[in-house]
DNA sequence: TTAAGTGTGTTGGACATGAC
DNA sequence: GTCATGTCCAACACACTTAA
């Protein structure tokens, strides 16, 4: 899961590698100058100011970067990788916005929704735009309820990547083979079990036997 | 060498817009 | 109306270039 901080740092890393800074990487993005500044990412009274999808989809698009190696930025905040492409590639096709199936949570409790990988199978389901490549087996899950409570609420949507590796601390999102959705943070995996936790204080882990996990998806980005 | 001009980047405030 | 995010604008700092 991604933090505010990480967030920032992922656009800061885009920018250097591309030897742009926040603002330049902005303008070439087709947005405002200021809007990758630092003094734009928090309000006047301290809270956290977010960049929009649309906006870091811009800057993706800007810089021929991928939603993975976007993220990979953000999780290696401070270490970026050295990608740097400042023309068309074949061998790196520029990524744009792609529709992505988004799931609701009731949709997603529903059998044969989902194939063995955790990747929605309906054809008739909404979809929502974000930028990423073929490789990625992404998708928009929708928050309903407070089934996810206390890490997220009613409406909020996260973006599921159902084919990629989960290590300790990450989020997760898994369901079970009683048809139960979860999002959770994973504490521990093992060949057995996964063991997760909600992020609150004084909370124990919970254990689930892998036989009983349908699938499990990691978290790369949650719009609150 | 130095001052003036220019371009770029940053900051902070105000406002616009869309969703709820 | 409130909230979150994007855009506009003015002011300022800094680096670089150019001409005196």
């Amino acid at each position: 899961m991604l933090t505010h901080d990480q967030i920032w740092a992922a656009i800061d890393a885009l920018a250097e590698n591309n030897q742009l800074t926040a603002s330049g990487l902005a303008r070439n993005s087709g947005l405002d100058p200021t809007s990758f500044n630092k003094s734009k990412r928090h309000t006047a009274n301290g809270r956290q100011r977010w960049p929009s999808t649309e906006s870091i989809a811009k800057a993706l698009r800007a810089t021929q970067v991928t939603v993975s190696e976007f993220f990979e930025f953000a999780e290696d905040a401070g270490a970026p990788k050295p990608v740097q492409r400042k023309m068309p590639d074949q061998n790196y096709p520029m990524p744009g916005n792609q529709n992505m199936p988004l799931v609701g949570f009731d949709q997603a409790g529903a059998g044969g929704f989902f194939d063995a990988g955790g990747f929605p199978t309906a054809k008739d389901c909404d979809e929502i735009s974000f930028p990423t490549d073929d490789q990625d087996k992404v998708y928009a899950l929708e928050v309903t309820g407070n089934s996810m409570h206390p890490l997220y609420c009613e409406g909020d949507v996260l973006i599921i990547a159902s084919n990629a590796s989960v290590r300790k601390d990450d989020r997760i999102v898994f369901k079970t083979t009683s048809g139960k959705i979860m999002a959770k943070i994973l504490a521990r995996k093992t060949a057995k079990q996964i063991e997760v936790h909600s992020g609150q204080t004084g909370e124990g882990d919970t254990a689930y036997p892998l036989e009983e996990i349908e699938w499990i998806g990691r978290i790369l980005w949650a719009s609150q």
